[in-house]
DNA sequence: TGCTCTGCTTGACATTTATCAATTCATGCG
DNA sequence: CGCATGAATTGATAAATGTCAAGCAGAGCA
């Protein structure tokens, strides 16, 4: 991997602790490549060859059975995935492919459980990352168990809102599609939904999201921060 | 906690490689308690006092929402719960009760961040736990998304016959109602996903099955070691 | 033995969600 | 500009799932 991103890679707080001969010796050992859309980086069922860190772009998570498959998770700049498979040396469970133009870090995971044996530091981050990675997958699990598809989708569009800094109007980061897929629903229900929360003040043109009064929608959402808070 | 508890507890892969200076101080500050059934451990929302570990009996990890509830986990002898929150020092995200009258031991979180901090091999030990956990909850995930009740049932009972060493006939190892809940129906419908297995060699008399022909079953189940192997 | 409790089952019905087909809409391209 | 493409929407219908009410069955107990 070339120097120059060495600093973004070492911002993250998997890396930030480190000591700085074996976040070198794990750069040394990694490449970085530009995809474009739509290209599968991984598939699930195959072992985790390399730690992935997204760079730039998006990157998308999702599951196949059966002929059916699932949006789980989408990835943003600057994190890694596929971690726990990555420390286990188990087959990955769920692909990735790239949502636009994306570059990503890939480093031998053999590397990272060497470095991982011998950096008590680097251990703890890893630690810290994945129990967040676990808890989100919680979260998540909770959404999809408790909630109807209107709830979950009234409380997608909070979480939204809060990410966008909490302007009444915002614009979705993803293609509906995808978005239903990714709330458990098909393309025609998600349409459905939003029609469904147009009585709570949601205004939805093309991309862009129009919350007119979050208070209301939230009388709907009933939001929870043990399900919502993504941060916590 | 008395010290004849301390040979089961450090056969945890968790405990079981950790210095026995840590170890030691990990016991003392703990204790260990016997609960009736249906007694309310923790509850989510709650701060995280606590790691838990259960050393007999059974306990269902579950989640509120709105009045509604649904079933996330059964922890069986001898494992630990609710290790991400004890990590992070962040509030339960889901809430523990026994389901019979069961041992628990309780390690004061504060100790457990601690000894993690200063011994590299108890990192270690914990990231491993909590991979296979996340790794866990992403097959439920996608269990749950990927699949109807009916095959969610399905699997689920092939799962069973597995952990009863293939046995033909087995017993469910939970109440109905909580497995509907677990598998995120309601009690109603997991009786007609019973009558709708039938016609795959499923017979059900009380908590007794049978799995006549396991091959036909999995017709249907297309059970696959990336949602339904819970020991990778 | 009969009683009571609780969980399970069943049937009728309502709601939610998916499927299929057709149409509209936006976008890129020759 | 017109056309082709793929996404989004809409309507009609079907399938899956939940709800409500009633009945049944087994466990514990007097």
């Amino acid at each position: 991997m070339p120097e120059s991103h060495y600093p973004e890679v070492r911002s993250l707080h998997l890396f930030s602790e480190m000591e700085d001969d074996n976040f070198r010796t794990l750069m040394r050992g990694s490449y970085v490549q530009n995809f474009p859309p739509q290209i599968d980086l991984i598939h699930e069922g195959e072992s985790s060859d390399f730690l992935h860190i997204v760079l730039s772009g998006s990157v998308d998570l999702y599951a196949q059975w059966n002929n059916r498959e699932t949006s789980i998770a989408t990835v943003r700049p600057i994190s890694t995935f596929i971690l726990a498979a990555t420390i286990r040396d188990a087959p990955y469970l769920m692909s990735a492919r790239t949502l636009e133009k994306s570059g990503v870090a890939l480093i031998p995971s053999q590397d990272v459980r060497d470095i991982f044996d011998i950096d008590a530091v680097f251990a703890r981050a890893i630690v810290r990352e994945l129990s967040q990675c676990y808890r989100g997958m919680v979260k998540s699990h909770k959404d999809m168990k408790l909630r109807t598809s209107l709830e979950r989708l009234a409380n997608y569009l909070l979480r939204q809102q809060t990410r966008a800094g909490g302007e009444t109007t915002f614009e979705l980061p993803t293609e509906k599609r995808r978005l239903a897929s990714f709330l458990g629903m098909t393309p025609e229900n998600l349409s459905r939904a939003f029609k469904g929360l147009r009585p709570y003040s949601v205004a939805v043109d093309g991309n862009r999201v129009t919350i007119a009064d979050a208070d209301d929608l939230k009388t709907l959402a009933k939001p929870s921060p043990l399900i919502d808070d993504y941060s916590s």
